[in-house]
DNA sequence: ATGATATATAACCATTTGGTTTAGTAAAAC
DNA sequence: GTTTTACTAAACCAAATGGTTATATATCAT
């Protein structure tokens, strides 16, 4: 059984995350998803079988289709992650002002 | 020359992320942050080129040492990025739902 | 039944990743 | 000036990644 898939390493592949967005504005199958990009079905399969993994996209058998949904929730991790630190970068508060107050 | 790096890649790594914990506490030299990890300090050193090659972190150099800083604005795509699709999982609008409607 | 369609699975491959160890180099300490 | 210290760079490696083609399977259409 593998352990179960980092959603940060999800979204770490601009395909995939170009599916999420095709994904935002309907479901499709999984063919229709693959017309989208230039590269062969299984690879589009294999990206889809990632986010699923770590609970990005749901597909529902539906005769000899794929239904394929994003579940939008799973990005919640991520943005919470990056929230976490935006009082950071909206603040005065960023990389090189630290760095160069430390040098004074 | 490289293509310029990718923070979605680069977050993509929990030891890189972990380093961004790190300095979001305070600045730290490359070494300081090394011994927070079970790995040899040229790992961290190369985890910490990525990090900059990104803009996520800066690096001073200070006599022999390196003065490390994160620089969080950075993070405002990967938030943005996230943030665009709340809407759908904070609605009643995510993917089980809508897979469900469809087959009604 | 026969064939087309939608997808998965397998086998394969090149490249990238994330680590290692072993030098190098530059600054600090002695 | 010799030795630590802080780091970078190089050479190497196993495993993962992202793609391919070819094949199998299940469903739908005829």
């Amino acid at each position: 059984m593998k352990a179960r898939r980092d959603v940060f390493q999800a979204i770490a592949d601009p395909t995939r995350r170009a599916i999420i967005g095709l994904l935002a504005k309907q479901t499709q199958t999984l063919n229709t998803v693959a017309d989208n990009f230039n590269m062969s079905q299984p690879a589009i399969s294999k990206h889809m079988r990632i986010l699923t993994e770590c609970g990005l996209v749901v597909m529902i058998k539906q005769g000899r289709e794929r239904h394929c949904s994003a579940n939008f929730k799973a990005l919640e991790e991520v943005a919470q992650w990056a929230e976490q630190y935006r009082s950071f970068w909206s603040s005065r508060l960023d990389a090189l002002e630290n760095l160069l107050n430390e040098s004074d």
